[in-house]
DNA sequence: TTGTACGCGTTATCAC
DNA sequence: GTGATAACGCGTACAA
């Protein structure tokens, strides 16, 4: 890879003129343009972005942390990141940190050091590292943070009452919901949403951890100590548990039992029956929180505002249509 | 972000000790050396790596291209890479090239400018750039590239002729595969196995692409010209979708019908009944790429030969079991 | 054992 | 219009 020196050389003119050029900056002859011009198609010259990062202290590098990126719900996020990231010319880092606190502080430092302009949190801790005393802007996904940090998630507040409402609209009396950690805000809201409406036709609220695994434990669990013909399940991934272990106890979906899961991922439509789901905008989740952060990045104050959006019920086959209702 | 001449000021040394104290890298007095811990720790000072990626023309950063991190196979295998990076002090810049060569070909652009230490390339193209041309080392995951590359993927003639075996075993006659796209030489290679073994009993061969609306299509179009009762599909998508398609036409699984995938990943054991699939490594292909990777950066001399990893059958629940066999 | 000074490749600020 | 040159922060000869 050639230097701007070696450009200069062939171009016959200064370091300073290449620069201007590059740059589009400054007074350049017609005429020297057209050499530098020529020199940098023929020696291929692209500046080295490690040097322009050191003068202006700008990387064009923003790190997005997440617990997992294996965890389905990551990864279309991860992509609208990136999209919206490459549109404005910067680069993404891919940091898993498996929700342990030690790991996410290793990454921050290790970015911070390497002067990444912004980051994207996705993890969740009640506890909370003081992000605001980070240099870099900082946006949070899919989490709430104290303090003056921009955050996107979606109304899961919201998403648990339409949950409840579709069941007991569609002829559901005995109703569960089977939440992820209660720990996390984000989810635990989604578990008050349905309860608040389900009132007394609640008979069970249990948790589950995120990976299918748990999840199929927690059904069985349910299965095993209470009777119920409803369940919302706090991500799709418990529903996709949930429906299996009913299948294999021959429980029929959706007559005898109804199942609406949360996030909206492409999971849902690929078992059977296809799930019925609260779908977040998952994609323009990950783009809004990129969006914002490069505002940041830009220097446009942004107000540190809690950014919710809306949920949006899609009814496929593990509920009853509302105009069959029994 | 306290520099390297505040430390040591702070520590009345020069900033030639402070970095020899950071590097434990030629000799420095017990005494300069406490009071130069002393004032790193105090200043919270972390080396900037911008600065030192400059000097040492090593910036500690891979970049990561895969097709599209949506697709359920690439997460896997981009855990794998981010650990194993992580392990050595690497960080890892996520790239989707949506199968474009020009997005392709402006991203590794773009990374050789912020000088990565390495690529891994997962897109998979018949055209290739002349990734032997590129300064920094390339390693090439779940895909064949010509020239010195090193190169890590299953083994998917076996994998094809282990499935077809399988099926002709649990007593399928009528056989069918469902094909990605067969430019893609990884892929094809999985038709030739299952075609070879298949032999006279093979009914159909169609292809899909990869993503699930377009293999649901392609299964319809299987189940509307051709009757067979065993079917290999070349990725789990495509026999999730397969599965699907056969649930909604009231094909039994596996009674009627017996369906194997290909890639084991976690989406075949969330779907009713769970996919009988050719299981890759996945996290151990993407930890060998990245460990050829990072040894060709430190300099070890590593063969561009080409890594086969070997596949195995896990027998779940769309196909029958051997002894039960019809 | 320690400090000074230079180079890494770029951009911006001056003079000319 | 253009060309020296001083930063940016670090690591390392080389001199002391």
């Amino acid at each position: 890879m050639s230097t701007i020196r070696e450009v200069a050389k062939a171009a016959y003119v200064s370091v300073a003129t290449v620069s201007r050029v590059m740059n589009e900056k400054g007074y350049v002859s017609e005429k020297s343009r057209k050499a530098v011009l020529q020199a940098i198609k023929q020696l291929d010259y692209r500046p080295n972005r490690v040097a322009r990062s050191l003068f202006q202290k700008r990387s064009g590098l923003i790190g997005l942390i997440v617990p997992d990126i294996t965890n389905p719900f990551f990864p279309q996020l991860a992509r609208a990141v990136e999209d919206m990231a490459h549109q404005h010319g910067f680069q993404v880092i891919l940091c898993n940190t498996d929700e342990q606190f030690q790991k996410e502080r290793e990454y921050i430092k290790s970015l911070e050091a390497m002067h990444v302009d912004g980051l994207i949190i996705t993890t969740n801790y009640s506890n909370n590292p003081n992000y605001e005393e980070l240099e870099v802007p900082v946006v949070a996904l899919d989490r709430v943070l104290q303090g003056a940090i921009p955050t996107v998630t979606s109304n899961g507040y919201e998403g648990g009452k339409k949950a409840a409402s579709f069941l007991l609209a569609s002829g559901a009396t005995e109703l569960a919901v089977i939440s992820g950690p209660s720990k996390l805000p984000t989810i635990k809201k989604r578990r008050d949403g349905f309860e608040e409406v389900a009132g007394t036709h609640l008979v069970a609220s249990i948790e589950s951890p995120f990976h299918f695994q748990g999840a199929l434990d927690a059904a069985n669990y349910l299965f095993d100590h209470y009777h119920c013909n409803g369940i919302f399940a706090a991500s799709d991934v418990i529903a996709a548990a949930t429906v299996q272990v009913a299948a294999e106890r021959g429980i029929t979906i959706p007559d005898e039992l109804q199942v609406i899961g949360y996030d909206g991922i492409e999971l849902g439509q690929m078992i059977s029956p296809p799930l019925t789901t609260i779908a977040q905008p998952i994609y323009q989740m990950g783009e809004l929180a990129a969006k914002l952060l490069i505002q940041r990045i830009e220097g446009t104050p942004i107000a540190a505002v809690h950014h919710e959006l809306t949920v949006e019920i899609i009814e496929r086959e593990t509920t009853k249509r509302k105009d069959e209702e029994a």
